[in-house]
DNA sequence: TTTTCCTCATGATCTAGGTCATAAACCTAT
DNA sequence: ATAGGTTTATGACCTAGATCATGAGGAAAA
């Protein structure tokens, strides 16, 4: 997260979204940084079949859409609102211009996409094992430790819809549904009163 | 890719490995940056039931292992030569220095990452489709466009086997073999003598 | 020039997760 | 309170890809 008061320093405004709202589409040439502020965003994109699938869900203080700001490709998902939302959005040759005269801020900035690397990375891994449940503890965990660095022996509530943990693993919400019941029997997560806990 | 003289000169060494050598293992705590100068190194982790998966591929030029230098996480997947491979080796610290130092060099490793994330989130949507002929069709498209940068109308020779190929999309070689022979019936693609052209 | 090893190939099954259908539980606004 | 929408739940199938088994083709080495 880069401080608000030095984005407006280089340029930045203030947008708002309302619910459900697209911020930018899949394939848009990338022009701008965009930090939340408020509320939450998803990106997200449609494979052949028309099923969605979310690259991630960013909330107050995360940015999203930076890469193709540093290489030359579009957008590869959609940006959209899933609350009322405001957020900074900062000129692309302006944010270049703020890492390279803040050099810290730079090297933060890059903690952030080694910190998204590495989720993608985990959940390749998970992915490509064609295992639901393991899929599915793999974003549950990622949530837990990296996101939110719970410790260990504390529980986490996830607040995600079983949707939405379908749409991030790219599983059928029946599929998820069922996983969850079989994980609960197994004592690998808690349900209570249809809230997830790890 | 860094100029091999400036990483020298920032205190790197040259360091050798013969085939198949493991360079570091998961969960490894991440000290140093590592650039391919000759050979090829892949990045792999194992699933539950101990079918690998290659996170990526990295060539003579390319840097691999950078992530986890920039989060307080570990290596999530190891690295292991593919061939007889030289690699410039430079601690951590020496790097950061690099980089603080070289605001240019800084924001062309950006791209690095910008680029590799751009690959993840490419990957991502194609494994959640749970269609084979969809992620094998990325991986391909994203190796010709991305990485090789061949023009649409030209032919891309895939320099993989099939086994790299399901080890890097998540499918077994059996199913790749019979995907890659029905896109070749359908056109998507071109076989001669083995080799997959696209 | 034969042995060895790796890659490609193909057929026969099996199964996890997708698909479809239907409904209950919960939430929110009027 | 209650209507309408969303989320969770469950059962009955079906299908794409995994799994298992077996062999052929090519390349490198001995």
């Amino acid at each position: 997260m880069i401080e608000g008061s030095l984005l407006v320093k280089y340029g930045a405004v203030v947008k708002q979204y309302a619910k459900d709202e697209i911020i930018f589409f899949k394939n848009d040439l990338p022009r701008f940084y965009f930090q939340v502020i408020s509320g939450e965003v998803k990106m997200n994109s449609y494979n052949e079949a028309g099923k969605e699938f979310i690259q991630g869900i960013f909330s107050a203080g995360r940015s999203f859409g930076e890469p193709p700001l540093f290489g030359d490709f579009n957008y590869p998902a959609s940006a959209i609102s899933i609350d009322e939302t405001t957020v900074y959005v900062l000129r692309k040759e302006l944010f270049h211009n703020l890492l390279l005269e803040n050099p810290n801020i730079h090297l933060q900035f890059t903690e952030v996409l080694a910190n998204r690397l590495y989720y993608k990375a985990t959940m390749a891994s998970g992915h490509s094992s064609n295992n639901a449940e393991e899929r599915i503890i793999q974003l549950i965990d990622y949530l837990k430790f990296h996101v939110y660095k719970i410790p260990v022996n504390e529980l986490y509530e996830v607040e995600l819809t079983r949707q939405q943990i379908g749409d991030l693993t790219g599983l059928r919400v029946e599929t998820v549904i069922r996983v969850l019941k079989k994980m609960e029997k197994q004592n690998e997560i808690q349900i209570r009163n249809r809230k997830v806990y790890r």
